[in-house]
Order: C-alpha cells, then structure tokens, then sequence
DNA sequence: TTGCGAACTTTGTGATCACAACGTATCGTA
DNA sequence: TACGATACGTTGTGATCACAAAGTTCGCAA
C-alpha cells in the first residue's frame, strides 16, 4: 500500500519544496501531520466502501501497510469510532459497523432529515449565485459523461457525487451541520458500495438524473422540490440495499 | 482536581472488589480504560459550561491535574476535538470553541431540527409506554423541586435537565442521531453556563414549564405542541445568550 | 472422541523518551 | 529608545518499550 514519509523518519529531509517565486501558499493552515494523512486515507476507505462491512481493523497491521508508527493509526482509529464512522468493540478492537436493517433505516433517516434541511437552507444562496450555479452544472455533466462506461463502484463517480453534493450542502453555511452530514457519509460507505455494486448498468443513470432534478428546482427555486429529489437521490442506493440485505436484523 | 487510578501506577492493585454474592455485572462492557475516565471528566466540564469558552486545554497540564500521563488526555482531547466540541487551532493547540452569533445560530438550528425529529418520532412510543411517562413526569417532579433553591448554574440542575431530555430521545431508538445530539450538548456547553448565569431567577421556572408543556403534548399525542414546546424549550437559553452577547461576530 | 485447561500469540493501552515547531523574552545594536 | 535577532521554554507529535487482557492452539484426561 502506500507509503507515507513520517516525520522522523531516517530518511533525509525532504527539503519542503521551498516556493520558487512567492510566498509559499500563505495559507494559515500548517503542513499536516502523519496522523492527519492516516487518517483521510482511512476515511477514503470507508466512504468508497473500500473497506468491507464487519472486517475488523488491526493497528499494527495498518501501521505495517502505511510505513508508520502505531501511534497515528491509533489516534485516526479513535477519530474515527467517535464519528460513528467505526464500531468499538468490547474486545477493545474496531471494525467497520456492520449494515442491519435498523441501522440502514437509521441512516437514511437522518441523511434525509439533515442533507434536506442543509439543501433547502443553500438554495436561495446558490440560486442567487451564478458562479454557485455554473459549478453544479459543470459537476453534473463530468458526472453524465463519466457515468455510462464507468458506472460501477469506481472511485471517480463516488469522488464526483460527493463533490456534487457537497458543493450544495456547503453553501449552506453550517460550520455545525456539515461535518455532521460527512459524518454520515463515511457511515453510509458501505451502502453506496453495495448499491453501486447491485445495481443493473442501465439503472445507474438514474443518479446523474436526480442530480438535473435538483439542479432545476434550485434554478426555480422550489425547495419542496429540490428536497423530494434529493430525497429520490438518496433513497435510491438505500432501497437498493435493503432490498438485498443477506442479513436478518 | 480528582485523582485517576491509572492502570499501570506503581501503588498496589486495586483487588477490584470481586462481587460478594452473584456473577458480578455479567454485563458484557469490559472495565472504562482511563482514556474513557479523562474523556467523560472532560466532556462533563464542558456540557455544563466548567471550562470557559475560548479557554486553551494543555495536555500536560491536564495529566498533571488527573495524575495520568499524557497518553489517555491527548486521545481524549482529539475525541472531543472530532466531536467538534473543542477546536483544534492551527497551533496544534485545542481549546473551547468560542461563541460567536453565527455558531449560536447554527447551534440552535441543528438542535431545533434533530431534536425535533426525535421528539416527533419518539411521542407515540413513549405515549403508548405509561413506565416511560412516568419516568418523565418523575425527572421534572425533581426539576421543580431543584429549581427553586438551586436554580444557578448548578451540576444537578444541568443533570436532571439532561436526563430529562435524553429520556426522551432515547425513546426514538435512533443510533445515528442520539450520538449526534449528545455531541450538540456537548458543543451548547457554553451557552446553557452563560444563561444560567445571565437569567434573573424568578424567570429560570420557565425551564420546567416548558418540560411540563412537553409532557402534556406527549399525552395528548399532539406532536406538533410537542415540538413547539421543545423549540421553546432550546430556544430560551439561546436567546438570553444572543441578546447579551459581547462579541461581534 | 470430546471436553477442559494451560501455554502461547495477538493486540490494545499506558508510559516514557526524543524531536520539531511555535511563542516569548531578553539582549544587543542602530 | 526602538527594532530585530537569538536563545530558551513550552507544547504537540511520533517512536518505542512494557504490560495486561483476550483469543487461539495444543495437549491431556475422561
């Protein structure tokens, strides 16, 4: 897998690329750390469905693949159980949650309730911004084309659904509810993997289509619109999912 | 500040206090690790507001206080900072989020919505449950004996109120969005401290009027009372905080 | 052959050490 | 006197070691 350069590693320094011409980025943001990188890596995993529903994860065995010390891997593992993202179990070890019919509900519950609420509040925003408006556009098409030859479980369709989503649920504006909302997402890795996998070829464009159905209530300006067909969007993968469930709960 | 027994101390083994009669618990969670004892110490400081807004947490400083070492503190503190209820600062320094008047209305906002799910979704289980009544109507029997006397920004006051709630909550049986309210409390810390601080005591009875009025609209099945009492309910202390306000934002 | 127990392995948790980055204070110089 | 640079202290991060508990496997006895 691949291999994160640690800080204090043997290895010489990296030398930082030092900016050429400007000031660097001037970004008040630091270099990130080795457990930040542990931790996005995991995290891909999980929302592409990377990862398979109850595998239980090892810290040494992932500081192995990833060439680092436990000690990022242990602090990523424990962010993530306390996003909801991985289950603690009494045994002390982690796993990724298993899907039951419950929590399935659950999930699409709470993704209705909150994306819904994050999509109405950004509409008028984003129906008033023509740049905001631009970019959804440009977003679902690159969806459109990329959907009929690669429609399966690849991580650039997830890659662009989540961009498309989260271009919508950011212009909300809430600092509170939109790390709730990539909470959720990481949880609901497992369903987008399964549905992508369970679903029939031709079926697939029916994504892209919801996707037009928002953009165009937005453009109208009809939030109760725009929410059924996010509903739609959502519902789609879960229905799917529940429909197969090889499980009992 | 209280001293934790940690788990490799040089002092004597604690002889964990072997059940006299039964099998123990035979519940099957395994002993709270200290990590768990520091992150429960701290997430209790901040849901009743102990920890000024604003404030930066020191992970060797707080070791020192708890008498463990850096180790549970620092995974403690990363868990709260993932729960958003502490802010991890370029600096690589956390510390409590402080309030500004977009987060309070963000803050309320989310509360507002996923609380009021659960309540919706909640009322006609706990309406058909007459133990489930009767341990509300017993929580706020406690509340307006407390009121009075100890109105302030007292721990029981703030305890009962959370047990009062959760009570209700916990009735929606919903895994994914209990967590997510819990960690809502955890980040309005500040706020029900400041009100608690900022209300003249002859208006604090309206607390458990609104508890009261929550309960009627239960019994009566009427789930929109319900979730016009509990907006009332989260409301008040947001209120009293956004008029008095000090900063700008 | 099957059930139970002991020894070994695996794995998470806590402690301690080392290091780098940031902030601050102090001293020197213009 | 004011500005700047350097040195020191503080603090977070990563690595490594030590230990305890759970899981697993192997062997012995009924």
């Amino acid at each position: 897998m691949t291999t994160i350069s640690a800080r204090q590693n043997p290895s010489p320094p990296p030398a930082e690329a030092a900016a050429p011409g400007g000031l660097d980025s001037l970004a008040p943001v630091s270099r990130p750390t080795v457990q930040d990188v542990v931790y996005a890596q995991l995290r891909g995993s999980l929302i592409q469905g990377a990862i398979d529903a109850g595998q239980t994860l090892k810290i040494r065995d992932l500081a192995g693949r990833l060439s680092v010390s436990t000690m990022p891997v242990r602090e990523a593992l424990a962010r993530l159980v306390s996003e909801g993202a991985l289950e603690a179990l009494p045994n002390r070890t982690v796993r990724v949650r298993p899907l039951t019919r419950a929590r399935l509900d659950d999930l699409e519950r709470a993704r209705r309730l909150i994306e819904g609420e994050l999509l109405a509040f950004a509409l008028p925003r984003i129906a008033a911004d023509a740049a905001a408006l631009d970019r959804l556009a440009r977003l679902t098409q690159a969806y459109d084309e990329l959907a009929p030859p690669a429609l399966d479980a690849s991580a650039e369709t997830a890659d662009l659904n989540h961009a498309f989503h989260f271009a919508i649920y950011g212009a909300a504006g809430s600092e509170v509810l939109l790390p709730i909302v990539e909470a959720l997402w990481v949880q609901s890795g497992p369903v987008v993997r399964l549905a992508a996998a369970l679903f029939p070829k031709a079926e697939q464009a029916r994504a892209t289509e919801h996707h037009h159905a928002i953009i165009r209530a937005i453009r109208a300006g009809d939030a109760a619109a725009a929410r059924a067909a996010l509903g739609a969007d959502i519902g789609r993968a879960f229905a799917l999912v529940r429909a197969s469930l090889p499980e009992d709960a």
